[in-house]
DNA sequence: AAGGTAAAATGGAACGTTCCAAGAATAATT
DNA sequence: AATTATTCTTGGAACGTTCCATTTTACCTT
């Protein structure tokens, strides 16, 4: 029963009004769920946007109300499997707050993440939720707030930003790890893999070495790579050769500890019978290996969530420190 | 030697005209970049940009031109790694095209890819790349196709539409790997993996069974199971146990693939010397595992690039093959 | 039934840009 | 130097919505 009027011009708010026999202004309330209008006003109009097949026109409106609800999400590198977790559970929690979330990814590259946050700027976007590529500016970073757009930096610390921040506990998480394996009486423990350009790192490091610290006997070696499973292997090799007495190892993430464990497998060890380990992240699959990997779970849910509640309240606060799990499997 | 007016009303044509001396018109020109401007106007408006610090209204051009730069890429699973892959691979493309990519999740979900997709439309999306969920229905990805807005379905066909599709060539893949197993002069083959609701399983599998009917003494099995790394070693133990006489699979993707050599290990079988493993897709990791992984090499590039030709030539050809690569390593 | 109050509906202006038709300035031709 | 052709420049209208001030309608109250 629908009038194909698709060839012609589009169908305006105006359209709608004739068709309901209501002003534009009154078209105008029921789109916006506004209580001011009538039910039977309401009634009248919803049936004619069925009939004309009317689409808002966001563009029009955020032009002249001034106020957009697009929210970016701009992502360090999608093909990390855990980033795109995060990005996939930021988007659903900003469309639960009934925002339009939409998403870029900058490749680590600084030029590429100026130039693709100055296009969106142009957009007009109510939210920036970012990801800091290495590099980024903290100047560049606190120009970006303004009074009608929020910027929220996520996952990395920009050293001197003044932008909120969300981080899981990465120093907290590292730190139970490592008394985990203190706890099995391990002695010889290594941290392997990650990038030292990256504030995550330093934070899980130091959670490490806090926790042998603690203990008078722990001897530990450090052994970075590049993040990657790749790297996590190669790093595990020079490990094992120079430290065969190693007993255990915490991992800087879980793509790190599949490389890792894929190395110990060409060893014929046995993750946890022979050799401990332990990832960060907690991703699907970590669950599902032949060993079932024991790792610290950043819920991917839980930063989506307090990134939301800065959104939502305009809090301005400094660093949200979300709480990560310990999940002892079988590693 | 900025002039600070941010705490004022946004800067706008207008500003800058006052500025630079010129007429707000003159400011539009320069500022798309038209060459009806004199060189001296250019300068002159470029100063007074900088001086100003304006920033382009885009939602205010879009509504008066009624055209659009925004692509939205409608991507049925970020978080799996090829997903991932082809979204950055188009999102570059895009850009380079001097449009606007905007990245949006499905979750395999076609309520929420309904959703999302009326939501974009509000924003006059100038085209969707859509890789469709299941269930998607022809009728609503046909209407989907309008005047001014572009569709173009990738890696999954939608029986009955109409809209311009982007495929790899499954088909001649499976095919080229089966045969390769063939030459090695292996008789016992299976298929592992992969999800009859979705039609590159049915194409790869045709690929396959046209490989092994050509030679009369090849006996094959099909083993389904989720498209995971955990569906792959769930389905290469039921193969091993119903067929030992297995020589080599051909594995619906490589993240199948992962899972199928995470058995094989279990079982102490060497991949390629025991058993002839070949994956689909070429995943990063792929080359980088302890044996490398012989696959199928889907070039996310060349995916994209088909795509944009569609977008820029604006072509209503139905399928567009894209050539796939068989790459044979160690497995 | 008349007056008063609250609720509902409305027309015009405004948002910041581009389009358009037409005018001004410059260059080219005779 | 006058005319024509060409290149630049410009003010006003338009895009489709929301905001605002005002009018109309509906609902009470006495």
């Amino acid at each position: 029963m629908k009038t194909n009027n698709t060839n012609k011009q589009s169908v305006t708010v105006h359209d709608v009004a004739r068709v309901a026999g209501v002003s534009k202004s009154t078209v105008s309330l029921v789109l916006r769920g506004s209580d001011k209008a009538s039910d039977r006003a309401k009634e009248k109009v919803l049936k004619a946007i069925e009939e004309t097949g009317y689409v808002y026109n966001r563009e029009a409106a955020a032009m002249r109300s001034k106020s957009s609800d697009l929210v970016a999400i701009v992502i360090n590198d999608l093909t990390n499997p855990y980033s795109a977790n995060l990005a996939v559970a930021l988007e659903k929690h900003i469309r639960e707050l009934g925002l339009m979330a939409t998403l870029v990814n900058t490749s680590e590259n600084a030029l590429t993440q100026t130039q693709i946050v100055a296009k969106l700027q142009e957009y007009r976007v109510k939210a920036f939720i970012i990801c800091p590529t290495p590099n980024t500016q903290a100047s560049w970073l606190n120009q970006l707030q303004k009074p009608h757009t929020q910027v929220v930096s996520i996952m990395r610390q920009v050293d001197g930003s003044q932008v909120p921040c969300v981080l899981p506990n990465n120093e907290m998480g590292a730190y139970n790890a490592t008394k985990a394996l203190m706890a099995r009486g391990h002695k010889h423990i290594a941290f392997i893999g990650g990038d030292a350009a990256i504030s995550d790192y330093h934070q899980r490091l130091a959670g490490f070495n806090k926790a042998a610290k603690e203990q008078v006997d722990i001897q530990t070696w450090v052994f970075n790579s590049t993040t990657n499973r790749h790297g996590g292997r190669l790093a595990m090799s020079e490990c094992l050769a120079q430290v065969p007495q190693v007993e255990s190892v915490v991992c800087f993430n879980d793509i790190v500890a599949y490389g890792v464990i894929e190395y110990l497998a060409e060893q014929n060890l046995k993750p946890g019978a022979d050799i401990g380990v332990i990832g960060f992240d907690d991703l699907d699959d970590s669950k599902l290996m032949s060993v079932p990997l024991s790792t610290v779970k950043i819920d991917a849910n839980d930063i989506a969530k307090a990134v939301c509640h800065i959104l939502k309240n305009d809090t301005q606060e400094g660093l949200t420190q979300v709480p990560v799990e310990l999940i002892e499997r079988s590693s």
